[in-house]
DNA sequence: GCTGACGTAAACAACT
DNA sequence: CAGTTGTTTACGTCAG
């Protein structure tokens, strides 16, 4: 009845052609719009899922990759063992009573120690193993006392796996006791020490500051005792390396940036009325989000709710460790963003064993956007994904290939009128992020079919390994399989530029790279120039997003995602870059655009339509409840998101 | 509002 | 017969 034809009338089949080669096909049949229509009730159940986006979510959502969010970062977990959701999984049970708090705190605390006793032993073993080496290496040693170094060294990484197991067992306990839940979805137990998500002696610190706070406002203060951890004896020496290599803010501000009730409390006195804990008429007190209509009852409900008790204090505690958390987070995507900007500086002043000529941001230009790209300086974006940022006035710039072919059309989104360039580097870089993140890559089908096949070495590939190629390449396309399989045959048949070749093996695809290049590319308002060059336009921003959102994933942070990328600095952060970037490409003059189709195929720059992920500001506004975006698991596909897990003999 | 690109869903046929 | 491959259409979204 309806749909189109098989393999038979496959194989010489274009487009115009099939109309005539195709007995059944609708258009032979007297066109498209005479095939039946929705009167079927099939249809229009397929209709109205689809409107739903059939799974539940918007198409838009899940191109913005919101939908993935979620679990996707969930998974992509780091192991600092303590997550935030665990925090507010405990914050939500409120089963944790000061005792049991103290009680795990000092575990860990006990456990953090051994592990450290345990490092400086192994050091201290590495060195003599390294002496001993060397000695042997001097003098021709026996290989006795090698031999005991070597067991002494056997017993104690046993000593570690022993530890190791022992963190389990502290965390399997955690668990029993309801204190921590593991989601199923979530890794197995990491085997990191606990103090990598805590760090006592910073805890400490805190709160001490939060108790004294919390004394000087109430001069009882004693209620609290029993959570007092500066009871808790911790090793002065050990912990401080961990505190400079967790916490680099700690060597460059001398103290913890947090948030303390003390802190807020100055601050919201001068502001009467704007209080951290209060927004949108509504209490920000993590998992509160009490209605206040104005700030007198807010601050009554917050001196009634939210008084000096065991269970505010944990929360307290708790949120002091979120905020250690996003403090991680930062100085880890700080130093990402460094090295990415070391690295580009670098590649771009190193000879480029590319054929083509190239153009290449200078340096110098690249090395202001990574100075200038720190937040302090950022000028103030518009977070919202939608609002105008200085477009690209600029020709065009010519980026063309390393090792990898660049991708193609970029799914657009918002910005395809900054059209800034994307070098294949970035893709290249991005590769990464792609092959172990989950998030979806921001180019189209079409443009990652065609990589497939000119990755391969006959630029030629069968269906099964440009589907292979996609699940090696992309974490994001190792779940819904039937889905996106369905878009690679749908591309695959839809495109001119894809043909289909008999093979003795079979069939294989191969590119057409003219048909490719002929694809009708994107209108750019402004510079009418632009339009001609369009094809070698690529974008930066697209890939900066992904990756910030990568990383927001890849970092355990899912929970405060859509906070972060609310996140006016987050926000900015990106559209800094975006705009140093572009700035950049201002002062790049661009003779070498030349990637039209009239060129050598093979090594055509292709069109890279610029698209943005959306950072949705919606998602982020009003009260953001920590409970509330913990609980927030859209009951997306969870039956078949690992039903159709691929089994990809060569997935890595 | 129109249009094209794109993504998703689905029906169907031929083949393995 | 089930699964794969290939083709086609419908429809929604987005951006120019």
């Amino acid at each position: 009845m309806r749909g189109g034809g098989g393999r038979a009338s496959a194989k010489p089949r274009r487009r115009s052609e099939s109309c005539v080669r195709r007995p059944f096909s609708r258009k032979a049949l007297g066109g498209g719009p005479a095939r039946v229509p929705l009167g079927d009730s099939q249809q229009l159940l397929g209709a109205a899922g689809r409107a739903q986006g059939a799974r539940g979510f918007p198409c838009s959502a899940r191109r913005a990759g919101l939908v993935s969010k979620v679990p996707v970062s969930v998974a992509m977990m780091t192991p600092q063992v303590i997550t935030p959701q665990q925090m507010q999984q405990i914050l939500q049970q409120q089963v944790l009573s000061p005792q049991q708090l103290q009680v795990l705190l000092q575990q860990q605390q006990a456990l953090m120690l051994q592990q450290q006793q345990l490092q400086e032993f192994y050091k201290k073993q590495q060195e003599q193993l390294q002496l001993q080496l060397l000695q042997q290496q001097h003098a021709g040693k026996q290989p006795k006392e090698q031999q005991q170094v070597a067991t002494q060294q056997l017993a104690f990484q046993q000593q570690l796996l022993q530890m190791q197991q022992l963190q389990q067992q502290h965390l399997l306990s955690l668990q029993r006791q309801g204190l921590l839940t593991i989601q199923p979805g979530q890794p197995a137990l990491p085997l990191q020490p606990l103090a990598q998500g805590m760090i006592p002696t910073e805890l400490q610190q805190l709160w001490k500051e939060v108790t004294s706070a919390h004394s000087a406002e109430e001069s009882t203060g004693s209620n609290h005792s029993s959570l007092d951890l500066t009871t808790t004896c911790v090793s002065s020496s050990a912990p401080s390396k961990t505190s400079l290599i967790m916490n680099p803010h700690a060597s460059t501000n001398g103290q913890l940036s947090v948030h303390t009730p003390k802190r807020e409390s100055l601050s919201h006195e001068e502001h009467p009325h704007s209080h951290p804990l209060y927004g949108h008429g509504v209490c920000k007190w993590p998992g509160c989000e009490a209605v206040c209509e104005d700030f007198q009852s807010f601050l009554k409900h917050l001196n009634s709710e939210h008084a000096l008790d065991d269970r505010s204090t944990a929360q307290c505690r708790v949120q002091m460790q979120v905020v250690q958390q996003l403090e991680l987070q930062l100085a880890k995507d700080k130093e990402r963003l460094q090295a990415m900007m070391t690295h580009l500086h670098v590649k771009s002043t190193e000879p480029k064993a590319a054929p083509q000529p190239l153009n290449l941001v200078s340096s110098v230009t690249l090395s202001k956007s990574a100075s200038e790209a720190s937040p302090q300086s950022l000028p103030h974006t518009p977070t919202t994904p939608t609002a105008p940022i200085t477009p690209v006035t600029q020709g065009p710039s010519v980026i063309t290939t390393t090792s990898m072919h660049t991708v193609g059309p970029i799914r657009r989104r918002y910005s395809d009128k900054y059209n800034v360039p994307i070098s294949s580097a970035d893709i290249a870089q991005n590769q990464e992020f792609y092959k172990n993140a989950e998030v979806r890559p921001p180019f189209t089908y079409a443009s990652l079919i065609r990589q497939a096949i000119l990755e391969s070495p006959e630029k030629q590939l069968t269906l099964n390994e440009i589907y292979n190629w996609f699940t090696r390449m992309f974490a994001y396309f190792r779940r819904n399989a039937a889905t996106w399989k369905n878009a690679v045959r749908h591309n695959l048949s839809l495109h001119k530029c894809f043909v289909r070749v008999e093979n003795v093996k079979g069939a294989v695809w191969t590119v057409d790279e003219v048909e490719f290049q002929k694809r009708r590319p994107q209108k750019i308002s402004g510079n009418p120039s632009l339009i001609k060059n369009m094809q070698s336009s690529h974008a930066y921003c697209t890939p900066l997003n992904a990756a910030l959102q990568a990383s927001m994933a890849e970092n355990s942070i899912p929970l405060y995602t859509t906070a972060s990328m609310g996140n006016p600095t987050l926000g900015n952060l990106a559209s800094a870059i975006r705009e140093e970037l572009n700035g950049a490409m201002e002062h790049t003059n661009s003779n070498e655009s030349d990637s039209s189709p009239g060129r050598s195929p093979m090594q055509a720059v292709h069109p890279v339509h610029v698209k943005e992920e959306p950072l949705d500001p919606e998602e982020a506004e009003g009260p953001l409840s920590l409970v509330t975006t913990a609980n927030h698991s859209p009951d997306f596909d969870h039956d078949r998101d690992y039903e159709d897990e691929p089994v990809n003999e060569d997935m890595e």
